[in-house]
RNA sequence: GGGGGCGUAGCUCAGUCGGUAGAGCAACGGCCUUUUAAGCCGUGGGUCGAAGGUUCAAGUCCUUCCGCCCUCACCA
């Protein structure tokens, strides 16, 4: 019963097992055949590159590896498919071809990794066919693999035991692909541009740069606690302040809330700053990027997610976080305090004890943001809730801030940023008076001194690289972008042994 | 944390009004040299997520618990 996970009796899968591979591990053993050599013979050529030169390629003899599909016997005769990395093509055993093979020929089966020799031919019906002269078995299955034609469907097994599910729905694996073409793009893209990729620190003293509860860790050699870093955002600044000028990090967060279908506790962020450089220049960037990902990788501009379809061919509008307040709110003014908390009450969001932008911000969440399917850049915040981004010139209650919405999600945030050191250090004396369990408890004094020595104008960005892959893959769920989410994990337990499973089938 | 849904064979799923636990594929034993969800003959396989309760009788009804999914809340 291995997808009844949630049985309190140990783990849950070994049951699977099976007793007739188990024994057909020993008969091979008896026959002078290692179920489990160090060594591939041959040298494998990938599935793909033999079925692309078919035309030419008929008749020569390949080496091809891989995982063994279904056997359909005939006597003196077997096809089967194998797979590999980059596809799956028909082979086919012949007693003829193989008569020092074929007495052992039953103790090869479904989810077996074997190695053939063979001449590339057709069959009858014309199907590519890799006609075996040597079959070598690489690595005994002693589980029986999910069904064929339905492949793993329970979603519980297919986050918890991914190498079952990449394996038999290998429409999975195209989605790692293209996860992996995506970063490798952003790569590209930034590197063009004369930015350098570096890697900061993960361990924080003190968290910063975003509003997140922290997972804290304990360093025991210096005995202090330490935080799994929420952004690398100050960080990444500090270099800018060093000279670097144009950086970008792809790397892990992590934050200690809660799990859906949008968000992991870890999850992958792309941040990049640029020296000057305002939030105007980072929409420009936001744009270009998303142009080149669906040209270069996706080769459309049109993507489906949620049952919607979206354009993502720039530019994309930018509207205003304060119009954008008073269209979805009957004209009401952000600024209006007392409307504003009469509208939140009235909305049923109004929590006491928050100042009047952060009540005026929920009321926003509840209002706007379920209007925000994007791609649209939201842009001039007040000032009170970004205490990270540098105001307006013109207008000093206005933050240069905007964040990006596709899909109906939150995917990036960024602004002209602060670069005022005493401006920055007054507003995190304010977070950490302000006693919300998810703003810093320190004063990140260090960081306050890199500004004092001189930030150049700079424009920062950050995005979600998963939501971004949710999107662009259609997926609807983090996920399924991420090869291995976080679930609890099962209770623990005793594994019984091969010896107590065999005497339990007994 | 709230609400809703789900959990039955290795996999995918049925299971009516409470009355002996089912199918397909897979497995096992055979036959077959052109199949590709191969076909044919035969066989085995279940603590129905767990515990308790109601009942003559529970996969089915009730309670509690476990896990997963969706949703709301939370979420720079």
């Amino acid at each position: 019963m291995p997808t009844n996970f949630s049985q309190n009796r140990g783990y849950p899968v070994t049951k699977q097992i099976h007793p007739d591979r188990l024994k057909r591990v020993e008969t091979l053993k008896e026959r002078g055949i290692a179920p489990f050599p160090a060594r591939t013979p041959g040298e494998p050529t990938p599935i793909q590159e033999v079925l692309a030169g078919i035309e030419e390629n008929e008749g020569k003899i390949y080496w091809v590896a891989g995982r063994l599909g279904q056997v359909r016997d005939f006597g003196k005769l077997r096809f089967s498919h194998l797979r590999d990395r980059s596809g799956a093509m028909q082979i086919g055993l012949q007693r003829d071809k193989l008569p020092d093979f074929w007495p052992n020929r039953k103790l090869l089966e479904v989810g077996d990794i074997v190695a053939i020799q063979g001449e590339l031919g057709r069959t009858k019906k014309g199907e590519p066919t890799i006609w075996a002269t040597e079959v070598v078995l690489l690595t005994k299955s002693l589980r029986l693999p999910p069904e064929k034609w339905h492949g793993l469907k329970d979603v519980e097994a297919r986050y918890r035991m991914r190498y079952v599910d990449l394996f038999s729905n290998p429409e999975v694996r195209d989605s790692f692909i293209l996860r992996s073409r995506v970063i490798r793009e952003i790569r590209a893209y930034f590197d063009e541009l004369g930015y350098i990729e570096v890697e900061t620190p993960i361990l924080h003293s003190i968290p910063g740069g975003a509003l997140a509860r922290p997972f804290i860790t304990h360093h025991n050699t210096l005995d202090i606690d330490l935080y799994l870093r929420i952004a690398p955002e100050l960080y990444l600044k500090r270099l800018i302040v060093g000279g670097m000028e144009r950086v970008y990090e792809i790397g892990r967060v992590f934050r200690n809330e809660g799990i859906s279908t949008r968000h992991n506790p870890e999850f992958t962020m792309l941040e990049s700053y640029e020296a000057y450089a305002d939030y105007n220049t980072v929409m420009n960037r936001v744009e270009g990027l998303f142009d080149r990902l669906c040209k270069n990788v996706l080769g459309t501009h049109e993507i489906h997610f949620r049952e919607k379809t979206y354009n993502l061919k720039p530019p994309y509008p930018k509207k205003k976080y304060i119009d954008l307040f008073a269209e979805y709110n009957d004209g009401l003014s952000y600024f209006d305090e007392e409307g504003v908390r009469a509208r939140a009450k009235e909305l049923g969001v109004l929590k006491e004890g928050l100042s009047p932008e952060k009540i005026a911000n929920d009321v926003f969440e509840a209002t706007v943001e379920p209007h925000l399917d994007g791609p649209v850049f939201v842009i001039d915040y007040p000032k009170a809730i970004c205490p990270l981004s540098k105001a307006s010139d013109e207008d000093p209650k206005i933050a240069e801030r905007f964040e990006l919405f596709l899909g109906g999600m939150e995917l990036g945030n960024a602004f002209s940023e602060l670069n005022d050191p005493v401006d920055q250090e007054q507003r995190f004396e304010e977070q950490v008076r302000d006693k919300d369990p998810e703003t810093p408890g320190e004063v990140d004094y260090d960081y306050v001194a890199a500004l004092e020595y001189g930030m150049p104008p700079a424009g920062g960005l950050g995005i979600g690289i998963d939501r971004l892959l949710m999107v662009l893959s259609g997926n609807p769920s983090i996920r399924d972008v991420l090869l291995f989410p976080l679930l609890r994990p099962l209770p623990s337990g005793e594994e019984p042994t091969l010896e107590t499973e065999e005497s339990d089938k007994s």
